[in-house]
DNA sequence: TAACGTTTGTTAACGAGTTGTTAATGGAGC
DNA sequence: GCTCCATTAACAACTCGTTAACAAACGTTA
């Protein structure tokens, strides 16, 4: 069997350089990165099998990284490790899906059998058959689907961005208004109804992702 | 969804009953032994999806216990609960073949996260013969029946969420009124029943569930 | 049992409110 | 001026709780 292929962000470059050889030593393959964005993009080019997050990072912090990989993909084992043995800390990581948090110091081996217990427990990754490739970059109000590239305004960005965060689940109006509006009112509940039309339009081509109206309460973003 | 069902061993009374009542109201359904040899025989009789083991166990030890279970079954998610912070028996527990070991004191709330990560990443258990898969998603306004899903309106939420917790019990009509429509009279009375036949027909597809009318008094929900 | 009033089942229709959609407006930046 | 874009307007389409209407079931009384 080949090695499992595991995201590894750690900012410490010292315990990085242990764990990661100590991890390739099982062997695993392991992809090491250093920030926040930087594992990101590593996640988004590349194929892994678990992340290993490191909580304190520079720029973004694991949590932030955790939500945008669980965004994209709720099945990955994601454990947390931290230098924080904060109960309040703990409980955030589990409930942005994470599947295990460990704190520092922990000792190797326990990191392995951990690893090993998800890689147990998860299904295969499909290769994804008909993986039509859709992506919101964030930065450039830019959305790629089929390789095609549309051009958004901030206000398509933050809407569909806010609801790709959460897909799957029920975001109320009142919520999605105050978060990209920082208000509701009557008009603004009007004009994020024209927002919504206007990414649906935008997102006809991929029918694997597409935006319902739960009448009276907001809107859910299925994928 | 059925409550998931797990066996819970902990031979301290009071904290035992403590998790157990916590565990009981998420909902889960708790079987709660006290010692070794009793959780062997419930595991053995009854169909559990997660064992939570207390290490200190009269009798025979939480290991010991956990190498009977994995003996005959290598699936089920097995969560360590110990006073030892002990670096050896996390690891003992782990080797063994169990896929968490929380240290007390811990949290309650982690507590039941943990072992929703592991509900959510077992492939699930087959028992019952046609177990109709059967789940009312009350933020999505959802019922979904052998995978099918039905989209809700509030009031058929309320309604059937109404009766899904009181299941087997007689609900008065008045009692029902006033707890969904904030009162009764003649009409909502009328519209109660609309929203009876209407939530019948949702449920045909699953004939282990139905509402039964008591006339002149109210519903009872079976399943 | 037959008759009758009451309760419940079921379907359809109504109407207030919500949402979908397109176009017009107007402000900000150039 | 022009361009871009969020907002507002306008109207069409839809949703959903309620009400109406009638049929069926029930329970009581004679």
């Amino acid at each position: 069997m080949t090695p499992a292929r595991i995201l590894f962000v750690e900012d410490d470059v010292n315990l990085g350089f242990v764990i990661r050889d100590t991890l390739e030593n099982v062997p695993f393959r392991v992809t090491h990165c250093t920030t926040g964005p930087e594992a990101w993009e590593a996640f988004q080019a590349g194929s892994f099998d678990v992340c290993l997050l490191d909580v304190m990072l520079p720029q973004s912090d694991g949590f932030t990284l955790a939500r945008q990989i669980r965004s994209v993909n709720t099945l990955i084992p994601i454990l947390f490790l931290s230098a924080l043995a904060n109960k309040e800390d703990r409980l955030q990581g589990l409930r942005l899906g994470a599947d295990d948090y460990l704190t520092k110091p922990f000792s190797i081996e326990e990191l392995i059998l951990k690893i090993n217990v998800f890689l147990r427990r998860t299904v295969i990754q499909q290769p994804q058959l008909p993986t039509t490739d859709f992506a919101l970059h964030r930065q450039n109000l830019t959305l790629t689907i089929n390789s095609q590239v549309q051009h958004l305004t901030h206000r398509e960005v933050a809407v569909l961005a806010y609801l790709l965060d959460r897909p799957n689940t029920l975001v109320r109006r009142d919520e999605l208004l105050r978060a990209v509006w920082g208000d509701d009112d009557y008009f603004m509940g009007r004009s994020l109804d024209v927002f919504i039309s206007r990414l649906r339009k935008r997102l006809t081509q991929i029918p694997a992702i597409r935006i319902d109206n739960v009448h009276g309460v907001g809107f859910i973003l299925r994928r």
